[in-house]
This record gives structure tokens, C-alpha cells and sequence, in this order.
DNA sequence: ATTAGGG
DNA sequence: CCCTAAT
């Protein structure tokens, strides 16, 4: 059975903590091949740079060796296994590292269409670049808030063949995959182009027009629909041909942009490449759902958009969007090059992009109906019965932007045997691993809380395929990291058919495989340890809300839009150790008066700069203080000791260490210049 | 491993 | 406190 579930995180205004300190770790350990700067677009070029090399070496048809490209910051790894007589891949790609301090989020959502195999990402990208697939990915910050909307896939192992029932919906034209689905996907593409023209119009009469207006409405060439960046390496058809899924009368397009930043040298920007993004429409249904959503009452303001260099894109359908940004020059400046350059098309025709010059209110505009935005906003917790809240705007004003995002979607496998616990584990590790931990995993079955670890899905009646349907996860803040209002949604899933699969693991990630992880010693960490909801979730989450209309909805909303079974795995290669994963912030530990005091005396004696020997010297046995806590401390002391006492906070530091701290400093500062200068001289 | 600074 | 870059 194939469990698609999508959380969404912090559309309701739950605010992410900054940067996941396990996603720094993971980075510190090398997990993270990228080294992106604070500025830069981390996770969005990431995602880009990752997308584009595999577009591009679908071009260049190498089925294997995907990752090598030459944009080193990027790592994408496949394992392929032969299953059956299909080709199974799995990429990983590690979202999270990319995240930067500074952005904490990121969305990405990798969709694929129905073909019996995973697609490893690349094939993924393929078969988006031709028909359903899509693959977005955007990110939204701020620097206060941040939502997150991951879509997860599960699959509870039980029979073999998972996809068996699907639609087909194939790639077109990735070397590597199958083309028999070519012709048909491409036929279905042709049908589609003609097709919609009429769809255009239609919005461009409608409020969609305004959105365009920015933009020229270039993007509306019925030919090709497919768009092009400037540099952009890749053209992707748009499909308006979705095989239907399920209830959903599939129609989505797929809209991909490419485009290369050549340009660094203007903005500063040095990405090598970046994929705007792509997206899969999604069903009418949904759309129509989504509209709901996107009304004002839906919405959440968020306090502090800061400026709205962000670009925002709306997608006629779909119902993606996101973005808003911080305030970074940088980046602003290079997405907004981005978006100017580059437009989406979606499947209905329309597109939207992101433009710099009157993003918010092509977003919001979407009378259509057709893009979708959300800004995130903060506050307004549960209210939106969940998910769906996913989309909200942000100010009232009538701009909105759009946080929304997808985040990659997580392929889980997880057998029948495994315990509700070690489902939870398994979400939550995929979930840290991309968003950093300081999350919970709850679990829903017709919207109720699972709150027993021990059960397992058979027990639950997870696996049943009936309440797949009602299966929901919950995303909760962390307490102990998440200070923030609690927000959640619980997603629901999408996934009609069970799809037998054979069990596998992943490959990347040794540590997640939940059905070892029950008994892998690791403590449970704050984090993952102990998924276990916390009540005012309850409170938040009427257990209604997974009543069937409500499953529909969010379903539409939060439905994966590909129907396809597909699994891809993304997981973030960094989760080593839960526990590292895990890994909080040390404690916090005011430095008392006595400390300040023997701190103060040493370096009076040792200088500035020689922290090492401050540490052995008056901390040698308080383990917990580092000479970078040391360093840390008298940088705050110095700085105390300069402003008013009246600005002063925490326990009160005696003047009379202050006025040393100064005098020291002072002091050591000189000498240090003096140091200098004779250095200067003796060269 | 340290140091220096920015966040 | 964290994180990085540079030593």
C-alpha cells in the first residue's frame, strides 16, 4: 500500500525554527555536499541545480551515472536495484542541507506520474520535463516565520507491484525510461496543446490577466508551452493531459522552468543554475477546493513580510506558490532574476510569474482561482481545519505572498509489522531531514490520534486500505525547540490505490529504516525519539476534520498531485545517527558572577586571543564552557559593559567587573594593534 | 584544534 | 549559542 500524505508545515503560522541545527550538523559532517552561502538561494538553486543536471543529462541520456554533474555542489546519488523485472531507483538528494541559516525552509515538491518504477529523481525530472512530472521547488522565508509543506509518501510494504494500477502516465522523453509511454504521453500532450488555447483565454479574461500583465504574455505561446528561461537548458511541455487519478479528474500541468544564472556576475548571485520550477496541475477538484481556501478567512496574515521582492508565482491550477522572501538583497535580487526572466506556464494555461514588479498582487489576483498562494503567516494556528491551511495569505492588504511550499516528497516504505512508533520515527526522520528537526510526528487515522508507539499499522488498521484514506500525519513543533504556537496540519492523503510494493529500504539512509529502528539503541532524542503529539494539537485538530469532505479537500489541496505511485525517494542523505540528527542546542547556561569574575582575571592576565589558554587556565574543569563560549562571553561583556545597565539583562554583573572588562579590553586591543603594526613594519 | 567574527 | 572561515 502506498500512503501519500502530505504535511504541511507552518502554513498556519507556526513558526520554524531557524535553521535545524541538525541540518548545520549534517552539513559540518560532510553529509551536505553544498556549500551554499547565507545569501544565496540554497535550498531553491540546490533543488535547481540538482533538477537541471538531471534534465540535463536526460538529454544527454545517461541512465546511471546521474550524479556527477559538474556542479559539485550538488549531490545526487542513485541507487538502482532490480526489482523485478523493474528498474527501481532512488535518489537522494539532501534538501536540508541546503538550507541555509537564513532559510529555513524550502519546498520542493517532486511529483512523478504513474509508471510502475520510483523514479530515481532524475527520471523523475525526465518524465516531468515531458508530461505529469513535476518538480518544484521554492522557498519561502522570512526570517521570522516559515512554512514548510512536506508531502510524504508511505508505503507500507505488503504485496509486490505496486503500481500496478496506475494510470500510466509516462515521462516522455527520458532516454532512460520506458519509451513506449512516449508516444502516448506525447499524443496526450499534443491533445493538450491544442486544447489550450481556449483555457487561456478564458483566464486571461479572468483575473488571471492581471498576473500576466506584468509579464508578457509569452508564456501563453500555445505551441510550445513549454518555457524556456533565457539560459534555460530545458523545455518542458506542459501536459494538459493528466491521466485521472483516482476521483480526480487529472488534468494538471506541469509547468517547468529552467534557467541558468548566468548573470551571477549582476547580482552577485553565483548559482550555477536554478530551476524555477515545475509543477504538476492538479485535478479541478482540487482547484475548486483550493479556491475555498484561498479565500480571506483561510488566511493568515503574516506579520512580517518584509518586502516583496519576492517573486511570487501562481499557477493556474495549481495551487503552489510561495515565496516571499526575506529581505536578503541577494537573494531577492537573484530570484528576482529569475522570475523575470523566466514565467510558468501551468496547464491550464495560464501562468504566472513571478515578477518583480507586481508580484503580490498577481498572486493574489488569482480570482481564477487558479494560483495559489499562501504567505505564511503566522498565527492563526489550526484554524483552517488543517492542511489545507496550507495555503494562506499574508496580509490583508491584499497582497499576499506565497510561502507555500512544497517540500520534496518523502518516500516512506514501512511494513506491516512496523509499529506505529517506528512509522512516526520513520515520518520524522524524513521530515528533520529535510526541515531539521523540531518537529513531531503525529499520527491520524480518521482523525484520530494514534498515541500508542506500540501498535502496529495492522493494528491500527493503518494498513487497511480503507483507512489509508483517513491516515493523517500531524506535524507538530517540538516543544522544546519549538517555543512557537503550535501549528499543525494534518495532511491527508491522496493515494487511492494500494500499490503493492516490495519492501525496500533505503538505500541512503541506513539509520531510517523503521523497522530496525524500534530496535536500534539510539535514545530517543528529544526529537524523534518521542513523537508523541502533544495534546493542544487535539484541541487544534477537531478529529472531525477527517471526515470525508474533509479528506477530499485536503486531498485536492494537499494531494501529491501526481497520481503516481511512483515512489521517489528524496531523503536527505544526512541523517547518520538519528541522535545526531537530534542533536539540540546545548543548554543554555548564564555565565554566573563568579564565572564573569574568573573569566574577567584571566584574560587580564592572558590577552584576547588566546583563548585556549583562558579556558585551561580559570575553566579547566567546567567541561560545558568551551574557549568559544569563553571568546563568546567576553564579546557580551564587552558589549554589557558599553551599554546601560538599564539595557542590561540577566543577572546583574557587578560594575566593577564591567569597568575591568573594559579596561582590559582596552587594553589587549591595543596591544594588539601595536602587534600589528610592528608586523607591518618588519614586512 | 583554535581563533575571529558574524549571526 | 551556533556556524564558518581561516589559521
Amino acid at each position: 500500500m502506498v500512503l501519500q500524505k502530505r504535511l504541511d508545515y507552518g502554513f498556519h503560522g507556526y513558526q520554524v525554527p531557524a535553521i535545524p541545527r541538525a541540518s548545520r550538523s549534517a552539513r559540518r559532517r560532510g553529509s551536505l555536499r553544498i556549500n551554499v552561502n547565507d545569501n544565496q538561494m540554497c535550498d531553491f538553486e540546490l533543488l535547481a541545480t540538482v533538477a537541471d543536471k538531471l534534465l540535463q543529462e536526460g538529454k544527454s541520456s545517461a541512465p546511471s551515472n546521474a550524479s556527477a554533474g559538474k556542479d559539485p555542489s550538488a549531490t545526487v546519488k542513485d541507487s538502482v536495484k532490480q526489482e523485478q523485472h523493474d528498474e527501481e531507483n532512488l535518489l537522494k538528494v539532501e534538501p536540508s542541507d541546503q538550507v541555509s541559516c537564513e532559510e529555513s525552509v524550502f519546498v520542493s515538491e517532486i511529483f512523478s506520474q504513474g509508471h510502475n518504477q520510483n523514479y530515481t529523481l532524475k527520471k523523475f525530472l525526465h518524465a516531468q520535463n515531458d508530461d505529469g512530472l513535476g518538480f518544484s521547488s521554492e522557498i519561502a522565508t522570512s526570517e521570522h516565520s516559515e512554512k514548510v509543506g512536506c508531502a510524504v509518501k508511505l508505503t507500507i510494504c505488503k504485496h509486490k507491484n505496486l503500481f500496478g494500477n496506475f494510470p500510466s502516465k509516462v515521462e516522455g522523453g527520458s532516454p532512460n525510461y520506458g519509451e513506449s509511454c512516449e508516444d502516448i504521453v506525447e499524443d496526450k500532450i499534443d491533445r493538450k496543446l491544442e486544447a489550450e488555447p481556449r483555457k487561456i483565454e478564458s483566464l486571461m479574461n479572468g483575473t488571471v490577466a492581471d498576473k500576466c500583465s506584468s509579464e508578457d504574455p509569452m508564456e501563453l505561446d500555445r505551441k510550445s508551452l513549454a518555457f524556456v528561461s533565457s539560459d534555460s537548458s530545458v523545455e518542458v511541455p506542459l501536459s494538459r493531459d493528466r491521466i485521472p487519478f483516482g476521483s480526480f479528474p487529472g488534468h494538471q500541468d506541469d509547468v517547468k522552468v529552467v534557467s541558468r544564472d548566468d548573470d551571477e556576475n549582476s547580482s552577485g548571485c553565483t548559482q550555477p543554475s536554478t530551476i524555477i520550477k515545475a509543477f504538476r496541475t492538479r485535478p479541478r477538484i482540487g482547484d475548486r477546493i483550493i479556491r475555498k481556501f484561498l479565500e480571506p478567512r483561510y488566511w493568515k496574515g503574516a506579520p512580517k513580510l518584509k518586502d516583496d521582492e519576492e517573486m511570487k508565482a501562481v499557477y493556474r491550477n495549481r495551487k503552489i506558490c510561495y515565496t516571499r522572501q526575506r529581505s536578503q538583497r541577494n537573494l531577492s535580487c537573484k530570484r528576482r532574476k529569475l522570475f523575470n526572466r523566466s514565467s510558468v506556464l501551468t496547464s491550464d494555461g495560464i501562468s504566472s510569474e513571478g515578477i518583480s514588479s507586481s508580484p503580490e498582487k498577481g498572486i493574489n489576483g488569482d480570482a481564477t482561482g487558479s494560483g495559489v498562494k499562501m504567505h505564511g503567516a503566522s498565527g492563526a494556528s489550526s484554524s483552517v481545519s488543517g492542511q489545507q491551511a496550507s495555503f494562506q495569505s499574508r496580509d490583508s492588504d491584499g497582497r499576499q505572498a506565497l510561502d507555500g511550499v512544497m517540500v520534496p516528497e518523502l518516500f516512506i516504505e514501512i511494513p506491516e509489522t512496523a509499529t506505529v512508533g517506528s512509522l512516526k520515527r520513520a515520518v520524522m526522520e524524513a521530515v528533520t531531514a529535510i526541515l531539521g528537526g523540531g518537529l513531531h510526528v503525529g499520527v491520524l487515522i480518521q482523525g484520530k490520534k494514534i498515541r500508542d508507539d506500540n501498535k502496529t499499522l495492522l493494528q491500527t488498521g493503518i494498513s487497511h486500505d480503507d483507512r489509508m484514506d483517513t491516515l493523517g500525519f500531524m506535524l507538530e513543533p517540538n516543544p522544546a525547540q519549538a517555543p512557537p504556537p503550535p501549528c499543525l496540519e494534518n495532511s491527508s492523503f491522496l493515494l487511492p490505490s494500494d500499490i503493492p510494493q516490495p519492501l525496500t529500504r533505503y538505500p541512503a539512509t541506513p539509520t531510517l529504516n523503521p523497522v530496525t529502528s524500534d530496535a536500534s539503541p539510539d535514545p530517543p532524542e528529544s526529537n524523534l525519539g518521542n513523537c508523541v503529539e502533544s495534546d493542544h494539537d487535539s484541541v487544534l485538530f477537531p478529529t472531525d476534520i477527517s471526515t470525508v469532505k474533509t479528506t477530499l479537500d485536503s486531498r485536492a489541496l494537499v494531494a501529491i498531485p501526481s497520481m503516481s505511485v511512483e515512489a521517489l525517494a528524496v531523503v536527505p542523505i544526512h541523517r547518520k545517527s538519528s541522535r545526531s540528527e537530534l542533536v539540540q542546542r546545548r543548554m543554555r547556561r548564564p555565565f554566573s558572577v563568579t564565572e564573569v569574575e574568573a573569566l574577567v582575571q584571566a584574560v587580564e592576565k592572558l590577552g584576547t586571543g588566546r583563548w585556549r589558554d583562558v579556558k585551561l587556565r580559570a575553566f579547566d574543569n567546567a567541561k560545558h564552557r568551551t574557549y568559544v563560549d569563553l571568546k563568546d562571553k567576553w564579546k557580551t561583556l564587552v558589549h554589557t559593559a558599553r551599554i546601560s545597565p538599564l539595557q542590561r539583562r540577566g543577572e546583574p554583573v557587578p560594575q566593577e567587573l564591567l569597568d575591568r572588562v573594559l579596561s582590559a579590553h582596552a587594553y589587549w586591543s591595543q596591544q594588539q594593534v601595536k602587534q600589528q603594526s610592528e608586523n607591518w613594519l618588519l614586512l
